[in-house]
DNA sequence: CAAAAAATGAGGAATATGCCACACAATTGA
DNA sequence: TCAATTGTGTGGCATATTCCTCATTTTTTG
């Protein structure tokens, strides 16, 4: 943002200069400063920028309809977390992944134990039983969701050990894998890169090692993709059908998908955004 | 928030009732709420809790006070990430413990196997290593350091299994503690709460366990602690001079402290800020 | 170069918010 | 029990924001 700002500065216009920046650039100096401060007001950023408030006002409604801020009253806040460069990702299909998980969270009852996978839709589950769930134990190897979930004192927290991935902020690997293993858990949740006919697949094979070993070793496998990821096929196939008890979705799946689905006897529900 | 709303709904108070939350269950419900929402508005807040609207605003600036909410124009949004308040700790003695950092991230070679304690010193130290180093491993139970760290792709982060600690955002335990005694390192790094003639202790017994199981595993430990700590007494001293092979300080000890170490062989480096 | 499209600004009405002072209810403490 | 403290609601008023329309400027396009 620092490097932004000076920018900006230099090029503020000053009204006569008729210099003054393109849309493009106050909608990244928008994004830089929030970075920098958790809410921005309307009426500074149009001081700032010198330009009307009523520009800011329209800057601020697209860059809320691409998701990459919040509205506020009289301003704009952060979307989520600055976190590792997750923030694409998670910022699309807020509303499905949030009655996904909605429904998700529903499903937990106290003292259950949970293993949760790494993904952008779990964290959202993670942050929705932060704020419902109590006395559970929930066990990931992902670093975003343990920090979400321990906000809630009742909530134990168990990490994984591995590798830590730089660009993920999971760990991955053999000892991860042995140390889910190691436990017994009622129910498994984990995302997917995507899911067809033959089973939910992903990108990483790493991580769906440790995706499929979570569904394996829970009592419940759990898993939870948005309508985005039917039909996707990615590297690798961590769970087939009939290792899967549950799939929560935001539609209601077609064609061989729906088949594979009812021929392994896995229970789908639908959460309305 | 749908799911919480009509829990609320439930209780909303009809003035006449009478039965409208408390303060405390009020500032809750907005803390809750801001865990799944990221802004809240401070009119419909009023409308769900069903108070007045000035009240809600007190709410407001009480829970600013605390640092658990930011305000915005219209109502209030989510502090910070979800991350540990590690900030005000890091923020002093940069000077030194930059200076220290450096130090100790010279001795480093690579293809090291090193082990670093969590902590605002070893923070630094990591993020040096980070800039410095190449092709080492980095065995950790501070996941602030790993994310430090993995900004290198050369350096390999491992990161221990055990309970995630809610505000220091690292793991401990019995499996934290058997996990870095599977490893064998070179060198072990870690911080202290304070330091005395007796050895090196901690507030926090989780903590000193860990930092104590380091030191013994790898071959040299190095123990690292500003004068700030010097004859500074916590809860549990996790190892002995004896145990420690080299101290990294920013002054010169004196007195009973000095002695300790000079009789237990203990290489002191003072490192100039 | 001219027309079309997009972006911006200005003004005004309607609505929201913030702030302040004061009254009243609920709780606490002596 | 009474007084003090705290919490809450109300009303007024200044200020902010939003929404709308329309004129103007800038950019794009043929």
């Amino acid at each position: 943002m620092t490097s932004d700002a000076p920018a900006a500065a230099d090029k503020r216009p000053r009204k006569a200069d008729g210099d003054r920046l393109s849309k493009l650039a106050r909608h990244k100096h928008i994004i830089s400063q929030l970075t920098a401060a958790p809410t921005l007001r309307a009426s500074e950023l149009a001081a700032v920028l010198g330009v009307s408030g009523e520009t800011i006002r329209r800057d601020l409604m697209e860059l809320q309809e691409q998701k990459l801020i919040n509205r506020t009253y009289g301003g704009a806040s952060r979307p989520f977390a600055l976190e590792p460069a997750l923030t694409d990702r998670k910022a699309i299909m807020i509303a499905e992944r949030e009655a996904m998980a909605a429904v998700i969270a529903d499903l937990i009852l106290p003292n259950e134990v949970l293993m949760l996978g790494a993904g952008a839709t779990t964290f959202h589950i993670a942050r929705r039983l932060a704020s419902r769930a109590h006395d559970i134990t929930v066990i990931t190897h992902d670093y975003a969701i343990a920090a979400a979930l321990a906000v809630n004192p009742s909530i134990r927290v168990l990490c994984c050990p591995g590798r830590y991935h730089p660009t993920e902020g999971y760990v991955f690997g053999t000892q991860t894998i042995a140390n889910i293993n190691s436990y017994e858990a009622n129910r498994a949740i984990v995302s997917a890169t995507g899911i067809s006919a033959r089973g939910a697949n992903d990108a990483d094979d790493e991580a769906g090692a440790i995706y499929g070993a979570m569904a394996k070793r829970a009592a419940e496998a759990i898993l939870v993709a948005d309508h985005g990821k039917f039909d996707q096929r990615a590297l690798t196939v961590f769970a087939h059908w009939t290792d899967i008890d549950r799939l929560v979705t935001d539609r209601q799946p077609e064609g061989a998908l729906a088949t594979a689905l009812r021929e392994a006897g896995t229970e789908i529900i639908v959460a309305q955004p």
